[in-house]
DNA sequence: TAGTGGTCTAGACCACCCT
DNA sequence: GGGTGGTCTAGACCACTAC
């Protein structure tokens, strides 16, 4: 891989590093070059390598020793196992093992509800994008994803096809937006009928239910999004740093 | 607030500016001075303040924006409410706006059970210190936790006093140890009787189960923690940085 | 004692937004 | 054009750890 200019410095060793370690050359618990090495071999400053080893310590890839070195972290096995930022449902699944498939069950405008259109700072029955998905985990129904887009910020038609998108690059193809930052507020859900049709079997179980509102840079809200997780079959797990 | 050498720049200086935003010295949507100014004001270098500023973008408390400025996020109105590193369930409580306080159950040693042990790295049966507690909201239970440290960690005997301690002050002051990142898996848990007998009133609605392990510098697990959480009467918020 | 990460500086240049 | 944040550098010194 070769660094080009135009990317960020920062992303791209942020990149290959990350590549490093899931490829094993760094291997789970192995140290890393010092930092005056590693910075020497991509031919960058040591303070622009460092941004990106703070980056990956505070996700907990890495671990960072005064006086001793810079480890991979055995205990974060995937890293793509954890909710965060860049994330979508996808790759969670792939990354818990299993294979992934999105059944788009509805793509159309409609007006936004009460709740709905105060999350997303436009008038009731403003007219909103409605892309109603399930997330399929080997076949099996896991996730029941429900996200409300501003019909104003949709640029051109919309293509069934691009239902599969990862939410954030929905946006980005049809809005030109760029998510800046989500907030998302966790709970119990207890199982209902209606969750039962979701998900063509019977839930005895609560469910977890995501509600997330994402905004861009300039700290509007672009996507209102609700989700009923199946935290039985898929992991729901955070890696915090502490400090 | 005078600026102090030993403690670190960066700590010293992002405390400063946290207050500054709590106290609406900047108000919630207003323009932080800019960043040469800024670090001038403060006697450091520019580079410096970003790393603070950096660290308080990610959390969502500022928006920076290229060529414009940098603003005090007014959708992150209280920055306490957060689920995140240094956090503990009193400070959680009171900035959702009730009086916390905290009743501890029970605080004593028993042998670790098999998935206590297999999270702390101990053999089962090996002496673990358990401490269960109550928090309380306007003295109302909201949150059910039960914490596990292992026993050879503890220094000296343990005030049960000290059951009020968040869980990062009581391992500082009787291990010695500091906490350097958590992994949580967020369930959803059906109501049951005992929960019933916790609470001490009846729950006929799910819970969140938050299942904690602490680990610190080196690596080794400190404390397992199991918590369950009443959404209902206490909002869990994640603000997560996209990119 | 040598080498590591931790902290901090001074300054350069760029991309972007506003007027 | 003038000011803002974004990127990146080179180098200094400190604190800590392993040997």
């Amino acid at each position: 891989m070769q660094i080009q200019r135009p990317r960020p410095l920062v992303d791209q060793v942020s990149t290959m590093l990350r590549q490093r370690i899931r490829n094993r050359v760094y291997p789970p618990g192995s140290r890393l070059p010092s930092e005056s090495d590693l910075a020497q071999e991509l031919g960058i400053s040591r303070a622009t390598l460092r941004t990106v080893l703070a980056k990956l310590a505070a996700e907990g890839v890495i671990l960072r020793k005064q006086g001793d070195g810079t480890y991979v972290n055995e205990r974060i096995r995937d890293i793509d196992t954890r909710y965060g930022g860049e994330w979508d449902f996808s790759r969670l699944i792939e990354s818990n093992g299993y294979r992934s498939a999105i059944e788009t069950r509805a793509l159309d405008r409609r007006p936004a509800s009460e709740r709905e259109a105060a999350a997303l700072a436009i008038a009731p029955g403003d007219a909103v994008l409605a892309l109603v998905r399930i997330f399929l985990a080997d076949g099996q129904p896991v996730i029941a994803a429900t996200n409300v887009i501003p019909a104003a910020l949709i640029g051109r038609e919309v293509d069934p096809a691009d239902g599969q998108l990862p939410i954030h690059q929905f946006l980005r193809a049809y809005c030109g937006e760029e998510i800046m930052y989500a907030v998302t507020d966790i709970e119990a859900q207890a199982g209902a009928p209606e969750l039962d049709r979701i998900f063509g079997r019977p839930i005895d179980y609560p469910l977890l239910r995501l509600t997330e509102i994402f905004y861009n840079r300039l700290n509007q809200p672009l996507v209102y999004g609700r989700s009923d997780y199946d935290h039985t079959r898929l992991r729901l797990r955070l890696v915090q740093p502490w400090g």
